[in-house]
DNA sequence: TGCTAAATCTCGAAC
DNA sequence: GTTCGAGGTTTAGCA
């Protein structure tokens, strides 16, 4: 029986060296890196040219690809998940192609140099999660709707309405409608203009007061005036709070269950 | 004299290796790669965890560090460039802390298992260079307005209005002011909202008639019968022939000087 | 420094 | 499959 290494690196390798393993590796759907000199070409939505320069590419088993520069966090040129790899000769360097199919495009690597070859063979089954999103703050909202203003009854739940979505949709303590608009960090222009279209195509299908509240932690300059002016209301709320509202509903539910 | 090697890996390091090699590396601000197992908990404008599993961590010459899992075209955790990192042991482990000051977030990583660790000193000047982004779209059009119609003159180029930034203003054949809204993508309601802003913007500030044309390679479904009742233009577009009205500039350019 | 708009954005959910 | 909105979006450009 032989146990193969899981993580396989292979140093300063000859072209056919690496080009067998990297083609091994592709078939086999392995992590692999590869650190060395190279030319970086792409044709697709956009088109791009990168000059030779020392890169670290990294191939996931899923098939996607990104091309690292020393700096930066994004990564210079990429690919996607589900794409087609094709690894040959150019000449006397190793070039990779990276072909997605829609929409159609290429990337091309070219290697005049490669300084080490990585082929892995990796676990993850670790659970990630997010806590604070706009969604857990439309929760937190939904649990306790105390926190926007007392008396407010929540009625609908991303109520659609002509121009898209509204996050949340109630009635106040005198009756009047209730369009919430939740922004998890600092609410713009942008925030202001939506909430106010959604308020006024409610308003064109109601004979009724309907009031637009912008839920966020914060207002950028000059959104305040524009909020006044449109006669739309802010109510400060961290995402923060949301997260520690959440968790202590959960912990109730939780001893609802045990005791 | 001692020549350094420019990529030096070390595979299945101690933890006492690691956190030499690692701390070394940070200080001369190379270039790291570490694959391993590992945990990671990051708090910040939201707050993550993610359990144990093999990962990929690259950190790079700015202070960047991404955390990436073995599928997938995004980093499960990362940090911009700039933050300072905190090399130690975490009992037995290693662990890497990453602060970024504005605002302030942390990622930390404690790894269970290291496979290998990698210092590069890489030499990237490659340069990088994009085709037909929307502001090649733009400069292909005040090169030649005739792709969008004849007759057409433009007069301001970025104008701010109220609601934001035209992408190109001008007057047509018949003397009517003109409004242009460049999409280098199939054009949605968004852009249009956007467009009729922009129109209804000049319209209240100026006693002339104002035209609206929307500029792009196609328009979405449904978003015709809205441009029509908003009494707007649209022209098609594609960024590639823009691309190539640039390229034939530019080789013109160039033969005014050849010849 | 802060804000606005674009991105080969990516990703996921809903229709 | 398409569309729409969110993202720890990031990044570039400009007041």
């Amino acid at each position: 029986m032989v146990i193969e290494n899981l993580v396989k690196v292979i140093s300063n390798p000859n072209v056919n060296e690496a080009l067998e393993a990297l083609r091994d590796a592709i078939s086999r759907r392995r992590v692999v890196l590869l650190v060395g000199a190279c030319i970086v070409s792409y044709k697709g939505r956009a088109s791009s040219e990168l000059g030779l320069g020392d890169r670290i590419v990294l191939i996931k088993e899923d098939g996607s690809i990104l091309v690292h520069r020393p700096r930066g966090y994004e990564p210079v040129n990429w690919q996607p998940p589900k794409c087609l790899f094709n690894v040959h000769l150019d000449g006397d360097n190793l070039a990779i192609r990276a072909i997605r199919q829609k929409p159609r495009e290429t990337l091309q690597i070219r290697f005049k140099k490669i300084y080490f070859l990585s082929v892995m063979t990796l676990e993850d089954a670790g659970e990630f999660s997010l806590y604070a999103t706009e969604e857990d703050m439309k929760k937190a909202i939904l649990l306790r709707p105390s926190i926007i203003e007392e008396g407010l009854r929540l009625v609908k739940y991303e109520k659609k309405v002509e121009p898209g979505f509204i996050d949340l949709y109630g009635v106040d303590e005198e009756g009047r409608l209730v369009v919430i608009e939740i922004k998890r960090r600092t609410a713009g222009r942008d925030a202001v203009l939506q909430l106010a279209r959604y308020v006024e195509s409610i308003r064109t299908n109601v004979k009724r007061d309907v009031r637009g509240i912008l839920v966020a932690p914060k207002l950028a300059r000059g959104v305040q005036r524009m909020l006044v002016s449109l006669g739309l209301d802010f109510k400060e709320l961290n995402p923060k709070t949301c997260a520690k509202i959440l968790k202590r509903y959960k912990t109730k539910k939780l001893s609802e269950f045990t005791f």
